[in-house]
DNA sequence: CCTACCGATCGGTAGG
DNA sequence: CCTACCGATCGGTAGG
């Protein structure tokens, strides 16, 4: 009987299935208008349910924005994350989630391209909620980072005296100027670019790299 | 007589001044909450004036918008293009743009950061005509620049077979990344990274300076 | 999940 | 420049 019950709501609109649907709309809604552009009554209408059925899964526009951002926080973790860190930990590992970010990009994972890039031009200026997430993914980004430099420092891949700090600025630079680039004009120079500018940061990193 | 009537005119609320007073607000808003936060109702009661008295001056809310672009567009020639160019043509100036940039996220001249990231991420995945302002002016930024470089090129002071888009494309990156940061955490080690970077892509440009 | 509603605010207009 | 208004939409709630 409760697996007859599960089966027929499941072959429906399940309560889950609508939630991933409204969710995934929500996510590209906001990937390319922004997080204040995501309203209640827009979302209502692209997914084909009520108002108050929006209410019914998030509560209120806020709590659909957190489950926006979190949902968000999944798939750069899959799509960049996941296969950046597949690479041997150290220099390829860096290199590899550049590459994974500017596949990430590439691929149009998102319509509007990199949500936290989009997120972070939103809300840099603001304070609040938003704001803080926005902060928080940044800083994670960054730490992962540099955690993987200080990795390959300890391997010995990289030259004396080098700043990691600074290692991981220059390759976040150009992964993020190639995601508003590539959005604005959808041409894959700007990728190139970007790849050109991470070999060359990185080569000059090595112990053998040139010094500037 | 009518002299007088001037004079008594702009001391109290004169059209021009009105104007000026209102188009500065709505930049200062623009900045901080996107273009698209900018409605005629929070504008008029900033300012302190009636809606019908933004309409007496803008007509509609898309004229309003792209009146505070042009007005955008005057602060950043004052603020960043007129002191940059005062420096030599060639790798001079190229690097005086950039200082001028940074310069002017550092002074805080809009209090969102650069107006023209801000618009950038807004506009870049969204079509109509702040789309089209925003490509038309990163097309402008990317050209000077390059047009810069091509001085430089000519007078000598690049190693042969460099590309100039790509040595444009690598000053741009770390001055847009540290804008964002910059206002997002409002740290200037952000501003000293992107100066770092700058300085090593130029000096990897000139002809006795490291290849990578 | 729905309909029906709330006050507030949106862009914009009429008439002065 | 003003008051007074328009229909549409906002986030949210009542009641089912």
């Amino acid at each position: 009987m409760v697996e007859q019950t599960k089966e027929r709501r499941s072959r429906r609109s399940d309560g889950e299935q609508t939630y991933a649907a409204i969710l995934e709309a929500a996510v590209r809604l906001a990937s390319v208008e922004g997080l204040s552009a995501l309203t209640i009554g827009r979302l209502a209408q692209d997914v084909g349910v009520s108002k108050s059925g929006l209410y019914a899964h998030f509560g209120s526009i806020r709590q659909l924005q957190l489950d926006v951002i979190d949902a968000a926080r999944d798939i750069f973790g899959r799509e960049v994350f996941a296969p950046g860190l597949e690479a041997e930990p150290g220099l390829a590992q860096l290199e590899a989630l550049c590459a994974a970010y500017l596949s990430y990009i590439e691929r149009w994972v998102f319509p509007g391209g990199c949500f936290f890039a989009g997120m972070l031009a939103e809300f840099d200026a603001r304070s609040g909620v938003p704001h803080d997430a926005v902060s928080e993914d940044q800083r994670e980004w960054v730490n992962l980072l540099e955690g993987i430099a200080r990795e390959a420092q300890q391997r010995g891949e990289l030259r004396d005296g080098i700043d990691l700090a600074q290692l991981v600025f220059d390759v976040t630079a150009p992964v993020q100027l190639a995601n508003y680039y590539y959005v604005l004009y959808r041409d894959g120079v700007v990728l190139d670019q970007a790849r050109a500018s991470i070999r060359t940061a990185i080569a000059a990193a090595k112990p053998n790299g040139v010094k500037p």
